[in-house]
RNA sequence: GGAGAGAUGGCAGAGUGGUCGAUUGCGGCGGUCUUGAAAACCGUUGAGCUGCGAGGCUCCGGGGGUUCGAAUCCCUCUCUCUCCGCCA
């Protein structure tokens, strides 16, 4: 969420900046700033009469312990009206602050300066792309028709044992699939990120802290005996180790990895971009997760791009950065570049990882701070990206990599692997 | 799952109805001393809201209650520990 101060202080630059995200904030702050005044007003009143029933009740004490009991009674009758209108204003304050809260959590984080006008997709911007992209001929199989040719993946058996959406690897599949984790948590733990393994489940507080609740419940799995939510993505669970954490400066940034399954409802989406890997309901993913000072959070920003693409680069795929335009960003971030990688036979980009910096717009919800110098907190800046997620890169590596005589491995996976083709 | 104990500041640990936002120790920061360091000594050291400021208000796991007054009493929830049961 958006500070008050940032709110107050810089009205129409903030307006101004959330129209780029096609967000009409007017109306909005102008009834956020109105709450505020309104709830100071309260607090102010409040405060006053606290103070003066502070100080009866401080002066009742003695008088009883002087045994002026008489005038201690006659002290007592003041406080009776006093916490009538105590009683009333604290009423009043907590209506007016939930008020408030629940108007500024609607508006979405300002977007970074260099973020595109624009409504969809359409209106990202190719930042820069790589790799070739292989020409597969007429026979090239789509990766699900490959999975089901070589025996790897197993749809239908997901179905069976759970529902669509989550499917079984086998054998070679299987293999694949715990060597592109280890690869990738490998290369981040080379690139400084430390490695946790953190629950695949959180409690309401967690949800909160980052964001997926209250607004994005039915996207969650919701196991409701415990009210414990299974994990859409490692970021709840790794950003959340820094809720309601005062960090020293010293400590930042912060560099955290994390491979965990992720496991999305998905409610809604249907149709033929579903198919095979390309959407699933439990699927795995390895994450980076950073902690910055607010100075030098772009500058990380660009150093995870870096990394992120030089994985992609390692494993030979077709790839694109985007950056994504103000309508097509996500509610939470200022800047944030998609990463795409070609899948040949379904002759289409498919997004592999997603990098963000949040600035302190889930720091401040997250009420994670640093302490500067010795005195002040001030809001850490929060960034994540995928790094990466494994169905859509497993879809590219199986189309991509095809041959007549079986799927190639790419060389940096054979250590991991330790065979270098999948072949009938 | 059953029985019991507990949750206090960065950590340890006092505090069982009034002047307690909280004794003390450790740690941190600043200083004295020293060529430098250690030791010793002195000072300082939680967070949030509000106010130009002085100051005021809130917070002793969360929520509710009793009382003029709650860290302290009552109810409730969550969590932790010990013992028993079960178990990878």
């Amino acid at each position: 969420m958006l500070t008050l101060k940032q709110i107050r202080e810089n009205t129409r630059d903030t307006i101004t900046r959330l129209a780029v995200k096609g967000c009409d904030a007017a109306p909005q702050i102008e009834k956020i700033i109105a709450l505020d005044d309104r709830r100071k007003a309260i607090q102010s009143q409040s405060d006053a009469l606290l103070a003066e029933l502070n100080a009866l009740s401080k002066q009742i004490g003695i008088l009883f312990k002087e045994g002026k009991k008489d005038e201690a009674d006659k002290a007592k009758e003041r406080t009776v009206t006093i916490k009538d209108e105590s009683r009333a204003l604290e009423e009043e304050l907590k209506k007016t602050e939930d008020e408030l809260n629940a108007a500024i959590v609607l508006l979405p984080n300002l977007p970074h300066g260099s973020v595109p006008a624009g409504r969809t997709a359409e209106d990202n911007v190719v930042v820069r792309s790589g790799g070739d992209i292989p020409v597969l001929g007429d026979k090239a199989l789509p990766h699900w028709e490959i999975a089901k040719k070589y025996d790897i993946i197993d749809f239908e058996l997901g179905t069976k044992l759970t529902g669509a959406g989550f499917p079984v690897y086998k054998g070679k599949g299987a293999a694949l699939q715990r060597a592109l984790i280890t690869f990738f948590l490998d290369c981040n733990t080379a690139a400084g990120y430390t490695e946790v393994m953190p629950p695949l489940m959180v409690n309401e507080a967690s949800g909160f802290g980052t964001g997926q609740l209250p607004d994005k419940e039915g996207q969650m799995y919701h196991a409701t005996e415990d009210n414990f939510y299974l994990i859409p993505t490692a970021e709840v669970p790794v950003t959340n180790i820094y809720r309601d954490v005062i960090l020293d400066e010293k400590d930042l940034p912060v560099g955290l990895t994390a491979y965990t399954p992720c496991f999305r409802r998905e409610a809604g989406s249907y149709g033929k971009d579903v198919r095979g890997l390309n959407r699933l309901h439990q699927f795995d993913k390895v994450e980076i997760v950073r902690v910055e000072h607010p100075e030098k959070s772009y500058e990380a920003l660009d150093k995870m791009v870096a990394h992120v693409e030089s994985i992609i680069q390692k494993l030979g795929l077709p790839y694109r950065i985007l950056r994504l335009c103000g309508g097509d960003m996500s509610f939470t971030s200022a800047l944030t570049y998609d990463f795409e990688v070609y899948s040949a036979a379904q002759g289409r980009w498919l997004e592999v990882s997603s990098v963000s910096n949040f600035e302190s717009f889930q720091a401040n919800r997250l009420k994670l701070r640093f302490r500067d110098g010795g005195k002040k907190t001030t809001l850490a800046h929060t960034l994540n990206g995928s790094s990466l997620a494994l169905p859509r890169i497993l879809a590219a590596l199986l189309e991509n990599n095809q041959t007549p005589g079986g799927v190639r491995i790419p060389q940096a996976l054979v250590p991991y692997t330790r065979f270098e083709s999948i072949a009938e």
